[in-house]
DNA sequence: TGAAATATTTAGATAAGCCTAAAAATATAT
DNA sequence: ATATATTTTTAGGCTTATCTAAATATTTCA
């Protein structure tokens, strides 16, 4: 009989927590390999320092890597990975609901407290802010042991005519685009009507608290509505 | 005329913040320069390190540092270091208030906490702690510009028979001191009684919370009760 | 299919922060 | 005052995480 730990006892340094939690959300994604490329993009560092964390993460037993293949994260790599992103989300729960951040400030210092190491902390936290399920942004919080509560999403862009539906989350969680939503009014848990597309651009027409408002297809692609089925 | 900034363009890595906090403390007793070995008994690291790292603050102009001699902290570096101290006492103070942390439960993480960098953050975190004056150990935390609420203070140990004064901090605030006191319901703003000293081994009954307890010259040595002058 | 383009890895360098061992300066004590 | 002990610095190495440049593997497409 296997005992198929988590194996908490290898120690994961700040920058490899980094890693894994990259190569979890570019395998969320396309369901294949993650490469090399795609790491060194998102991170903004070279390909050559990505072989090298890659190879060392490999040896850990925290990823699985074929040499110019591309990486896949291992059961235990993944538990580090959604570790990162639930301490990540718990945090910018904090900023936004106890402290007077606004939803596009959060990320940078969220960014740093997802690493600090104390599971009282974390545990403390969650209970503090009342077992939060999502984020600022509506992105689902996975519980203790790494269990997330999954709601069908589809991007605005791919609803039709008259379809409605409640707005659970942002793709991009850039300032700018959340500066963009604050201007027109446009909050987690709104809910959107499509009145119009327009066939030339694929922009839309929505209505949104009783207001119409014009979108352009990347704005709805970049908002998630609860599916319709 | 001279601009006798703080001069926060300086960059200071997470170590050197550690190293400023240690100088800090450590200048706080003996009013002069700092010793290499001193840095490196606290910081349980070796000499040699220490030498290398105090190089380097110096070139920063964060210490003043003579060959030989020690250092001391710049303008500069003592901001730097009381700003770490505030972050620091500030966490502990959301920790214990907020969380479910006791006092003796604190200092790991509140060491880790320290660090993280956004000046938002702080002051957000100040005000949703409403101000407070001190941490949960008695220490005094300074306000943004790095001013403390200074009050006099004396070890017990210090104090005359029937003397009777308020407990205003911990010397020790090691987890075991804390837990020791915890076990006598010994808490910061306690009033205490000397009764009687033993002239033998300097060791102290005294009234407190209308019992009377034994302790030694040690203990009482690491019991700051308020200067009554 | 094979040449060109692209992606990935390797080799070697750098900086930070630490170490040990040896050298140099300072302090202590007879 | 000078020999001994202690403290501090220097010299040289190690590890982590990064980089550039060169080498190698894979993919693309004519």
């Amino acid at each position: 009989m296997y005992i198929c730990s988590s194996n908490r006892a290898v120690l994961v340094t700040r920058s490899e927590e980094n890693y894994l939690k990259t190569i979890y959300h570019l395998s969320k994604h396309g369901s294949d390999s993650v490469s090399t490329n795609a790491i060194a993009y998102k991170m903004d560092t070279k390909a050559s320092s990505v072989t090298d964390m890659v190879q060392k993460l490999s040896d850990k037993g925290l990823v699985e890597y074929v040499k110019y293949k591309g990486v896949n994260l291992s059961e235990k790599g993944r538990s580090f990975a959604v570790s990162v992103i639930r301490k990540h989300r718990l945090w910018e729960v904090f900023l936004v609901n106890k402290l007077d951040f606004n939803w596009d400030e959060v990320h940078n210092v969220a960014e740093q407290l997802e690493h600090i190491r104390s599971e009282k902390l974390i545990d403390e936290l969650d209970a503090f802010l009342e077992f939060p399920t999502h984020d600022p942004h509506g992105d689902p919080i996975p519980d203790k042991d790494g269990n997330f509560n999954t709601v069908d999403k589809v991007p605005l862009s791919t609803l039709q005519e008259n379809d409605q539906s409640k707005l659970l989350s942002v793709k991009d969680s850039s300032d700018e685009f959340l500066r963009y939503l604050d201007k027109r009014n446009i909050r987690i848990g709104d809910s959107i009507k499509v009145i119009q597309i327009e066939p030339y651009d694929r922009s839309i027409r929505i209505e949104i608290n009783k207001k119409e408002l014009m979108i352009s297809e990347h704005v709805a692609e970049n908002l998630y509505l609860k599916s319709i089925k």
